[in-house]
DNA sequence: GCGTTCTATGTATGGCATACGCTGTTCTGC
DNA sequence: GCAGAACAGCGTATGCCATACATAGAACGC
């Protein structure tokens, strides 16, 4: 089966470049970059509920209906706005750098993204990647892994398992600094007031294991447990990767 | 700090059932148990796109504006829906039962929930976790690590990432399989397909790693690798929680 | 029996994505 | 140099949406 004649949803065409200008027809007023573009600057701006085709339309002075010349649907310019701004992956892999370092690099990088802009969170995953950053991004996480000896669908899990880790704990974070930011409040502040609240709901009742934990309490800024809880997370699923690793490397 | 003037948001007191009913007024037509189960209803048959105020309204047989009577606001809405439809936690951890197994069960029923109700995984989540159910799944997945020598901020971190990965991938296999159905194809075929399409976009550039995978193949149906997936990536992360707790067991 | 307080609901506001069709521009083929 | 096709931009319309506000009437305490 040749690779040729494999289809693409239009908007992954239109992302890689691979749609042809058409010539025939008046010139084009805007490009798809400056749309996307666009898109952007208003979810920046305003959160990504605040990009509707009439906003962004409004952004470029031109009439809402003219963006579909561009796009082929709202969800489109989503993915194509979250494939623009996840933007370069980070350094590939130097030759004298372990796995480990380099896939905690690329982890990071993934947070790093996410934290720059926070909007992609909500952009609905629309499948598996196939935007062009999204592509390149899982070429440095594959490349991470070379010569561990997982295999090759191991090597996809495994990048998996961190992106989806990364982007989790991004999400979290983004999501309690902005409920914090909503009520005025400083991030510690609702923090505490969050263990106040699940003491009071557990008061009666059978919460022995949360109770035991509001016992011993959860000392330490908000920044300082954020910063310990990534690591946390991080160093448990390296070290359960580096298990298998060594196991394959030195043959039982 | 007495934890009897912790103030809890309304909806949060609503679901525990806080609320004192007024007594004054005309008897309420409804309960709001039974706004909840006809949000339910709505979501389980047309998705959670489909559950609009007025479309829940119908299904009660009453104005969309009386719907505001008994919740604060849709998003709440939503927010008891998902709490409810999360139903019971797994079974506590059983007297000879090991945390690693007890932990292993606590992550499949977390799969197994969002499969149950796939519209779950698209409700936005809004602060840590405070509805009834919620705070008993929390209190399970607690009760899982108790006597493990974790640190009580250990213990919340590691269900957060048992639970963070539960949730992404029962999302990305939900996506996946909804996808393929939207297009009437094998979720099978659909897999195939996304490695063409990936071969095709990488064929021109510099994909080493990439190129390798689909080289090395993904052999195997959708449900052996899914299967297979899931696995792979619960027995990484519980490996790296066991090397943590082995280390603290035995001290240095 | 009366005032208060609450329920249910009708209406209105200000959004939203996008289907469709019209007008006028630009290029191709002749 | 010109006819006609193909296309860009956009006005209009449809059918949604959440929810603010005001009103009418029901149930209760007194």
């Amino acid at each position: 089966m040749s690779d040729a004649d494999v289809e693409l949803p239009e908007s992954i065409e239109l992302a890689w470049g691979l749609r042809e200008r058409p010539g025939k027809g008046p010139r084009r007023s805007l490009t798809m970059r400056q749309v996307v573009a666009a898109g952007i600057r208003v979810a920046e701006t305003d959160g990504l509920a605040a990009v509707s085709m009439s906003r962004v339309a409004g952004e470029l002075g031109v009439a809402t209906m003219s963006l579909y010349r561009y796009v082929p649907a709202k969800s489109d310019l989503l993915d194509l706005m979250a494939d623009t701004a996840y933007g370069d992956p980070p350094a590939p892999r130097g030759p004298h750098e372990g796995w480990r370092p380099a896939l905690a690099r690329w982890a990071l990088a993934n947070v790093a993204a996410i934290h720059r802009h926070p909007w992609i969170r909500q952009v609905p995953i629309g499948g598996p990647p196939l935007g062009p950053n999204q592509v390149r991004w899982m070429e440095q996480g594959l490349a991470a892994l070379r010569g561990t000896g997982l295999r090759g669908i191991e090597r996809l899990s495994t990048i998996m398992l961190v992106s989806g880790y990364a982007r989790n704990w991004a999400t979290l974070t983004v999501d309690l600094d902005e409920a914090a930011a909503r009520e005025q409040l400083d991030p510690d502040d609702a923090g505490a007031r969050y263990w106040h609240q699940l003491a009071r709901l557990t008061r009666h009742g059978a919460y022995p294991a949360i109770r035991e934990l509001l016992v011993e309490g959860t000392e330490g800024s908000e920044d300082e447990v954020f910063d310990t809880e990534w690591e946390f997370g991080l160093e448990r699923i390296l070290d359960g990767i580096e298990v298998l690793i060594r196991g394959r490397t030195a043959p039982d």
